[in-house]
DNA sequence: CTAGCATGATCAC
DNA sequence: TGATCCTGCTAGC
């Protein structure tokens, strides 16, 4: 269950585990099996992130689009070369639970059987990626690429995955900064163009994307604005602020590989950070806030929930 | 064991 | 707005 940061560590985890190298894609499941066929024994070239989407570039020039949606989720496994050459310490499985397995001694021997639904199969010489329960998989040309792109909002995760490409060697468009600033160009554009709530606004991936339930909840109440405010009241002082704090929280994100957004002073002593000290409001409804008394809020908007602090985040 | 829920999004009405 | 996609964890019998 991811937001943006999981899937730009995914695209970590896939390029430096496969990337370059001829891989053999497959869908023990069936469902995949038409459009496996496409890349299957091509080169994985490199491996991407916008928003809550992964893009694989193939050396037919082919991609393979991935949304892990509300259950969808990878393993990994492979030996030692394979774990080695992850910069986040693979194999784990990422999405909610990065759960990473102590080191198993035993020899790789390969993928193992299939176990239940698996969508996507991916195996090189070194290692395997396996792919349950995504919302979309699907083989795509160039330009069906770019159309998906196009869709998405601004990432506040682009001038990492910039600086991601640049340690890889790669060309990049533009200095970091600079793409913080388009995207917060682009953000506060399309706040200015409407009226809807931020807290529907924030969780609209063509306005911006990346972010989901947590961060949203989270970063309103870090930057004290209603959940109600509606979008285009905002000024652009404060658009601009909860733009780089979502930076800030979703660049730690990708870091820790857990979602983390309080500050020091405002942890409860004697308590882990995780999981017990790790948000302000999410899921912690009937509770005190942590900076005031006030008792945390819970709402159902459009489907999802939503928590705030009534008195921190009261309109002003 | 089962029911309910979850960091998501689309589609029909 | 509600049904659906479709998986895994966990709280509660």
């Amino acid at each position: 269950m991811p937001e943006g940061h999981s899937l730009h560590r995914l695209a970590r985890q896939m390029d430096d585990v496969f990337g370059g190298q001829a891989v053999a894609v497959s869908s023990p499941q069936g469902r995949f099996a038409l459009d496996a066929a496409r890349i299957d024994g091509h080169v994985l070239e490199s491996a991407f992130a916008k928003g809550k989407q992964l893009f694989c570039h193939f050396s037919n020039d082919l991609y393979l689009r991935v949304h892990l949606g509300l259950y969808g989720a990878f393993d990994f496994g492979g030996d030692e070369y394979f774990r080695g050459a992850s910069s986040i310490g693979a194999p784990r499985r990422v999405g909610e639970r990065e759960s990473s397995q102590s080191a198993a001694p035993e020899p790789y021997t390969g993928p193992p059987e299939p176990v239940g639904a698996v969508r996507a199969r991916v195996v090189s010489e070194h290692g395997w990626a396996d792919l349950r329960g995504p919302t979309a998989c699907e083989v795509l040309e160039h330009d069906q690429v770019q159309r998906q792109l196009a869709k998405l909002g601004p990432d506040p995760l682009v001038a990492a995955a910039a600086h991601f490409d640049a340690a890889k060697g790669r060309a990049i468009q533009a200095e970091p900064q600079a793409l913080l600033e388009a995207g917060l160009a682009e953000f506060r554009a399309k706040l200015a163009r409407t009226r809807t709530p931020i807290c529907t606004a924030l969780m609209n991936q063509e306005l911006v994307s990346g972010v989901g339930n947590i961060y949203r909840a989270e970063v309103l109440f870090r930057q004290r604005l209603d959940p109600q405010r509606p979008a285009n009241d905002i000024s652009a002082r404060k658009v601009r602020a909860l733009w780089f704090d979502l930076v800030a929280l979703m660049e730690d994100g990708v870091r820790q590989g857990k979602i983390i957004t309080t500050e020091e002073a405002d942890r409860e002593p004697g308590l882990p950070l995780w999981p017990d000290n790790a948000y302000y409001v999410y899921q912690r409804q009937g509770r005190q806030c942590r900076r005031c008394a006030a008792q945390v809020s819970l709402a159902e908007v459009a489907g999802r929930k939503l928590y705030w602090c009534p008195r921190c985040q009261r309109r002003r």
